[in-house]
DNA sequence: AACTATTTATAAGA
DNA sequence: TTCTTATAAATAGTT
């Protein structure tokens, strides 16, 4: 699974998996009362989001967690039936996104975070 | 579509689910280039993740939207196609929740937005 | 956890 | 874009 490319093709995609998305989402959410947020950054910007009971009390919940649970990321590897490496190169990514972050945060948003973060690596 | 009752084929639900919804996340960034954001949290608690490039990333830049879109909500509703009246009560019980949090918010990550939205309602 | 019947999502084309 | 439809994937129920 590779980025599509072409423009147009690209865009429908999108639009389509986004819809797909958002109700795969809310049906999360109506069936087993879960707690979720869904944010979406379009290549063009456009921003989506979806948020049960709504996005702002899902982040805050996540970012105040303390401490932080970090193994949130091997769950999802741990249960995800049919990974495909591509799939598990996203989730790679994102951990190595994460250690850096450890070392170097800049915004004042992430600041409050960094130092229980600090604690586990 | 109602909140699943018995507790062990609601726990077995939701694990098949939220592996679906987090492959078909990571789906969205590999094919489209997007930036997603999903976090959850189980009815007990449990809190899963998961971020491209990372979670931290796209929750600054949702927050720090200048001006917040709040047409978002509208893509949503506009764009799903086969949705249906139980999973649009999901969607208004955010707007809904959205609006009470415009006159009465109290957590510190919250707090800089109010402004910015204040001007929406 | 594995199987499978059924439902749902998606891609490609009109 | 929206609609159609063949194919693929996800899910619910069962064992």
């Amino acid at each position: 699974m590779k980025k599509i490319s072409n423009e147009s093709s690209l865009q429908v995609n999108f639009s389509k998996r986004r819809s797909g998305l958002f109700k795969k989402a809310s049906e999360l959410c109506t069936l087993c009362g879960a707690y979720v947020t869904l944010i979406i950054f379009s290549p063009s910007e456009e921003v989506f989001s979806f948020g049960h009971p709504n996005v702002e009390i899902v982040i805050d919940r996540y970012l105040s967690q303390d401490p932080p649970q970090n193994d949130d990321i091997m769950k999802f590897i741990g249960d995800n039936r049919s990974t495909t490496v591509s799939e598990l190169n996203v989730v790679l990514t994102r951990i190595k996104d994460e250690l850096n972050n450890k070392k170097s945060r800049g915004s004042e948003l992430s600041q409050p975070r960094q130092e229980n973060q600090a604690q586990f690596f």
